[in-house]
DNA sequence: TTGTATGCGTTATCAT
DNA sequence: ATGATAACGCATACAA
């Protein structure tokens, strides 16, 4: 009769319980799950009982179950295209400093189609997380299911209505501006057209730029920019890049609205038989692993991604635990690195 | 007495159980369950009722608690490096298959390391996943936990005892090969110092490498020759490709064992005045979205990563779901996608 | 200090 | 066709 567990053929199904511990050392389940639980009102000799046994039947509580009686230590892992380096990099650091704390990551990829958000949100609140970070502006439709119950914190984006942990954009570009400036440029474009989807990112970006080139008595001239378009189709970025940058009084150096763009934009100098950084400077944002690269050696603005990863998980968890409704904002603070992108103007 | 929800502060204390949904429509909890089963021999009307209900209350079934009772529709996909364009876009796809199949994602990213792969494998294990995807070859401290209860299935590598999809490795690197051969290349040589951490990659790589050489009657110097070595530091490859790349007899083409690679010697070819393809030919593989850049566009062997994604999700869900104890393993052609870094030798 | 009893949200079994 | 009830694996309040 009590035989169930020996009946089915599904996997898992051989897995010791709490009560083949609690069997096998001697002990009452109470006291199994009390030391697991680091009660210290367990009798010494008992809990080395336990933990033999624990260790000898390989015995791992399962967490599906534990988590309806406790907190579940998960966190939703909300990100758009992973085949983005940053966000990749990203995600992989939310997921570490998650394990540090013992979370587990419940991954879901939006493509950044709506639909596929409010979907892949269902799900994960289905899953009882106990918080969400989303590593891409949340689109409408994902929106509706946050009633706040369940904690959102955005990282790397700002974004109405959540807590957000993010770098200081206006002042990465108007760093990147100055360090252009204090180089002997004049003529300094902008290029954030491959950012249409992000606009929470590139119009700080813009303004820190404007800002900057305001602050220096610079002007900046309107075919200098190069900014989202919705009238124009996504394929075409390349071409659009090697128009702008073969125009006749183009600009000495630019300012790319990510490292994305500004190895585009490297790529249509070297098309257009331009030499970076002699005949243009480009500045690039986000410092991905590829920027780093001997081949490319990128100057960017690099936002501190451990830090973020860091904080996002912190106040996910705080949100979470404690009973604090909404927590802050956290603005940090960029870091200008300069690498082989970037040299005085030619003339 | 009764009101234990309303005490506690924690979050998810208000989601809607199948308890409410069942007040809310006036049946019982059996019979939404019933409903929400697809269970055909519920009335229509009384199934207007449930669905009404939920709609209105928001209900979302507590998976971790349907968890207890059926199969978790959840898979562990542990990752090496998400920082890795080829194993980031893959982990997307594998995430995208699995949700298609109302599957979700935990991630665990190990960073190479084994004692963290042993850990997050664990942590995978605790919540009784389905299955577990491999992106990277399990390392020895993780491999013992996996005795056979749960299943295991490698994307894209190949190891002993676990079934594997992947592609085709030699034969990959046998028609770069033969491509280069086609141009009317005789000095090839063959990349893949870079890849010391996963052997089981290189060595069939290399091993298609030197048939298509002796298929071609072709001989390989062994200066040509950059293969993993333990004796050097990680840190000296971008050295190392320049020496390679300047030595005086130098090949006129290389196979490269992955993209990034490739595109590490494009750079060491550019910083040693070389042009590529004109004095130097050079193929991929993997075809990561980098290589298809108008500034990169490399030649390079493509992975069907699509295939091994969906392949994987279904071989796991496949192994999980029947008994299948040791499903079969796969191996997917390869597809050599010529672009612009190979052409005819200059000579 | 340890054991007993109860509840968590769901599915599954069995009466009705 | 529907509802009462017993698991599932664990944590916890409480009794011993």
């Amino acid at each position: 009769m009590n035989r169930t567990r020996a009946a089915s053929g599904r996997s898992h199904e051989g897995a010791p319980t709490i009560i083949d511990v609690a069997r096998h050392a001697g002990v009452s389940k109470s006291t199994v799950s009390n030391v697991l639980q680091g009660k210290t009102s367990v009798a010494e000799p008992i809990r080395q009982k336990v933990m033999a046994a624990v260790a000898e039947l390989d015995y791992r509580p399962h967490i599906g179950a534990r988590s309806m009686r406790q907190q579940p230590r998960v966190l939703g892992v909300v990100v758009g295209d992973l085949a983005n380096p940053f966000h990749a990099e990203l995600a992989a650091k939310v997921e570490n400093e998650a394990a540090k704390r013992d979370y587990s990551v419940l991954l879901a990829t939006t493509g950044g189609v709506g639909q596929r958000e409010a979907a892949r949100v269902s799900s994960l609140l289905g899953h009882r997380v106990a918080g969400l970070i989303f590593l891409s502006a949340p689109h409408g439709n994902g929106r509706l299911l946050l009633d706040g119950s369940t904690p959102v914190v955005l990282a790397s984006i700002v974004a109405p209505g959540f807590p957000w942990i993010a770098v200081d954009d206006a002042r990465g570009t108007r760093e990147a501006v100055d360090h252009l400036v204090g180089l002997g440029h004049a003529r300094i474009g902008f290029v954030s057209a491959m950012l249409d989807d992000e606009l929470a990112t590139e119009r700080p970006r813009f303004k820190g730029f404007s800002q900057g080139m305001r602050g220096a008595g610079l002007t900046v001239a309107g075919s200098h920019l190069l900014r989202p378009d919705r009238r124009a189709a996504r394929t075409d970025w390349f071409e659009r890049l090697r128009v702008y940058i073969g125009q006749r009084e183009r600009p000495t150096a630019v300012v790319a609205a990510n490292d994305l763009m500004a190895l585009e934009l490297l790529a249509a100098a070297e098309a257009e038989g331009l030499r970076v950084p002699h005949d243009l400077s480009i500045v690039g944002f986000d410092n991905i692993a590829l920027a780093r690269w001997e081949r490319v050696s990128l100057t960017t603005v690099a936002q501190p991604m451990d830090a973020i990863a860091r904080g996002a998980v912190d106040l996910a968890i705080a949100a979470a635990t404690d009973d604090v409704p909404v927590p802050q904002s956290v603005r940090l603070d960029p870091q200008l690195i300069v690498r082989r992108t970037t040299a005085h103007p030619a003339s």
